[in-house]
DNA sequence: TTATCCAAAGAAAACGTTTGCAAAATGCTT
DNA sequence: AAGCATTTTGCAAACGTTTTCTTTGGATAA
């Protein structure tokens, strides 16, 4: 059926073990007989077949991502932009990615399981970890090769790339602040990632920092950006003692938000100010264009497949624990409140 | 090292080939046996290695997705949703995606190499095909199962699934064309792409069948979208004989071209229609909300994949092109003209 | 010339499954 | 109780590689 290396072997009259030889580039192989075995490869058009090679090799060339579980999230541009850069450098390491999608925390253990337990992956990058997250419990118990893209709060001393996000929340904030704000609220995701309660505690700290008031009613729950919190917000805004501005967690929230406001009859940024993060693509599109801080989600994803593919490969691991730059920038959504 | 069948087998005092046999639910096998052996599954923790059965099954229970080429294509939330409807399939299917990355013609046809002769996947779905696509070429000549996610202008015949492009744009011009608009643009795409034809074909249809212009100079090609074209997109909008709306081949093109043409000293609504292509979450976001039509990229996704696992398990197809439905969906952007 | 060494190539086992065929066990007739 | 049909199970080959161990053969040194 199809050409294996027992074929270029009798094509090149050699041994199969010296063609494979020649595959992996064999130092103890003379030149004729390379030469005759690529020829003959590329006659017959031999091409490795993977399974047979990792079934002995143990290794399969392709990491695995798990994915986000829920639509909101998988959605979000920042995942695209995330995976380019994972497949940036996998591709240039020459791995693949597997991906399986689960609907359900069980499905989910199920997937991450066929995909360990069935070797089908060297190792995997896991996302947005939650506060207490199962799956790297069971990665750990495996002891399998993983990557974090974030921060788990529970293990320390994982892999993992990520940005300080308090940090990132802090020069928001504080980018507000200088602006002139003194009210200013927080719009939040959800509640048990990681990423949220850093970002919620780089507020608290500029907030406390500049002597301004931390107001737990300030801050925007995911209930209220429902349709059903509509109203909960319009009365909020029409209090006197309004926030004129809002941090908030993530720019496609920050789209939804933004469209709320307008149509509680709030202008962004006349009347309210906004930023947000992350510095996906449409929000220098947007109207006005969002002020937000970039994290280099592209950077994020390239780091995070290198430093799982070094682990992968035995390479010397110089830092386990990768923080990555952000960099705020400043467009239209953000302005001094009026006066 | 790791638990194989043997391991089973030994515990169950049992064959290999039993177990493998209730592994696939093999049916002349008697409940008592199949208890034992699943027992023994269960206290080993056993779980089938995918690369040996692959092996000799030669079925890899995986599927191969063909990335775009360009950062802008696979940045489009329109690919995170059609992934989204491929993942939903294939995962009830009890299939994964394997994915791989490319960043050049050449790097692209090397990864679809890997996965097609690497028997690494059982079949490959293929997005957005260009008006001659090597790549099915290539899948072609290797006899590979594929469908494609949109269609081929050279192939009538092959598998794929679609909308009705060309009635899709007939449907949003003539919304314009309704709402009172005598003179209405076309902002392009990637001019190699078959959808791009499409749907500047339904455009000019409806403006045909309206006796209304169909103008070359009012068809907005990329270059006139970058930094660059500036200048050439305000001279067109300065004239009298301006164009007072325009169909829009995507939703991301039209975020970038409604930030344009307010930069240029144009609203949308109020002093240029827009309506455009796709639905992705965020036009109902923006600001204004987009008009879209809304061609159901979830199901696109969902049923490319179920076509594809169809035609790898040997099923019947019953069709082999199916044309999917959509739906205009009129939002803030899409206006009667000034009067 | 012969013994020694080293580079280069081959033989064969292994990886963890599936599966056609044969053997064993069971149940049914007589 | 033996013979036969049928169900259930086991044996062994195969899938396409890699890799350890051996063998081959030519070059070098004595």
């Amino acid at each position: 059926m199809s050409v294996t290396i027992k074929d270029v072997a009798r094509i090149a009259g050699v041994s199969p073990s010296t063609v494979s030889r020649v595959l992996s580039n064999h130092p103890k192989i003379s030149p004729a007989t390379v030469r005759k075995v690529r020829e003959a490869m590329v006659e017959l058009g031999y091409h490795p077949n993977i399974m047979a090679k990792s079934l002995v090799s143990k290794s399969t060339q392709t990491i695995g991502l798990v994915l986000p579980r829920s639509v909101e999230e998988f959605l979000n541009p920042f995942f695209s932009e995330v995976m380019r850069g994972i497949f940036a450098f996998a591709n240039q390491a020459q791995y693949d990615v597997l991906m399986s999608a689960a609907n359900s925390r069980q499905e989910e253990l199920e997937a991450m399981n066929r995909m360990i337990l069935g070797r089908r992956v060297d190792g995997i990058i896991m996302m947005a970890p939650r506060k207490k997250d199962p799956v790297i419990e069971q990665l750990l118990q495996h002891d399998f090769p993983f990557v974090l893209l974030g921060r788990s709060l529970e293990h320390e001393d994982l892999l993992c790339v990520n940005n300080d996000n308090i940090k990132a929340a802090f020069d928001a904030t504080n980018h507000l602040i200088s602006l002139g704000h003194k009210r200013i609220g927080f719009v939040s995701g959800s509640p048990d990632m990681v990423v949220t309660e850093d970002r919620l505690e780089g507020y608290r700290q500029a907030l406390v920092g500049a002597s301004l008031p931390y107001r737990k009613d300030w801050i925007i729950g995911e209930e209220m950006l429902q349709a059903g919190g509509f109203h909960a917000l319009s009365l909020m805004l029409t209090q006197p003692e309004r926030p004129t501005a809002f941090v908030v967690i993530d720019d496609v929230i920050a789209f939804g938000f933004i469209r709320q406001l307008y149509e509680a009859g709030f202008k962004v940024p006349d009347d309210v100010s906004i930023v947000s993060f992350n510095n996906i693509m449409l929000t220098e599109l947007s109207n006005p264009p969002i002020s937000t801080v970039d994290i280099g989600i592209y950077h994020l994803g390239y780091m995070t497949a290198q430093l799982l593919i070094r682990k992968i490969s035995g390479e010397p691991i110089v830092q386990n624990q990768l923080v990555l730059p952000h960099r705020l920038v400043v467009r239209g959504s953000s302005l001094h409140p009026r006066t």
